[in-house]
DNA sequence: GTAAAACTTCAACCATACTTGAAGTCAAGT
DNA sequence: ACTTGACTTCAAGTATGGTTGAAGTTTTAC
């Protein structure tokens, strides 16, 4: 009723959802999931079995790379809505889509720094009390909107 | 039957857990989890109601540090059980127990440099395909545990 | 003395990111 | 033909890190 190779985009071009598993180490029941939630697609054969274009695995790829980073997916599914839903995307529509995580990269590791300098620093020398520490305790903001310790960790202040 | 410096250490020692969780920032429903959990102590009064010595203030800041650097509430625990149990920690302490994580921090950094590396270049110019990316795909230790997609990205190698 | 605020325990709930299992269907190999 | 493996859906379970609410007690303030 159906080989590998039936698709009107030419031979091998899909690929099931455990040829995707292997190729990219995610868990079938994770790319399950994903798709789920919106992050992947897959078209149907006839008795309702899946079949991922090939580009997905970059789409999965994508994923991955973006959990490292610290965005949760529905962060991450909202990123790959950006790109075109007809077509694969061309490497200058990621590149588009990554370079905004520049900014929460550096963000991140000078967060990561302070943490270190805090460490070293803070905890050694006896300052670390949460209420006169530098490094911590920025501008008072945490008090301000009583939103717990991540303040003077580095979060923005997100007012209700 | 009990005020508020009724306590052999001294005057005004002790902190309830209201004021505790004014003093850090933390929730005082998180202070009685880190308690459940084994990551705090406290001392009780006659009639149950929790007293910390001020100390633990450093001991929560130390855990809200902690998190952020990403460790979880286990591993946390367990730095904090190298510290002594008796009396309060010198800062030569807390000094010792947070250089460890030094190596953490610069490894979390080292990946995320790596992670953005990724994003510039891997997924724009197109071999972000999980099977041919060199930054990803670091000798195929991936294939050789079947750990999925976090072994690309810098974890070490467990083998079971 | 009394009301409100703060405290107690315990169980249930929330979100995230999945995995596992049940019950059944489909595809592939011999 | 038939067995095995891969697939399907759906519900429930897991782990982390808490929050929320109920029911009751204690402390504080007036």
């Amino acid at each position: 009723m159906e080989t590998s190779w039936d698709n009107a985009e030419g031979p091998f071009v899909t690929l099931t959802v455990g040829e995707l598993a292997k190729r990219t180490g995610v868990a079938t029941s994770a790319l399950r999931f994903y798709e789920d939630r919106g992050l992947i697609r897959s078209q149907r054969t006839e008795t309702g079995h899946r079949r991922y274009p090939r580009a997905v695995t970059r789409r999965v790829a994508f994923i991955v790379f973006a959990q490292r980073v610290g965005l949760t997916l529905e962060e991450i599914r909202c990123e790959l809505e950006k790109l075109p839903s007809g077509r694969p995307p061309r490497g200058e529509e990621w590149a588009r889509l990554s370079a905004m995580w520049a900014q929460r990269i550096d963000d991140r590791i000078a967060e990561l720094r302070r943490l270190q300098r805090g460490l070293s620093d803070c905890i050694g020398c006896g300052c670390l009390s949460l209420e006169r520490c530098q490094i911590l305790n920025k501008g008072d903001r945490a008090a301000a909107f009583g939103a717990g310790p991540r303040f003077w960790l580095g979060d923005e202040p997100t007012p209700p």
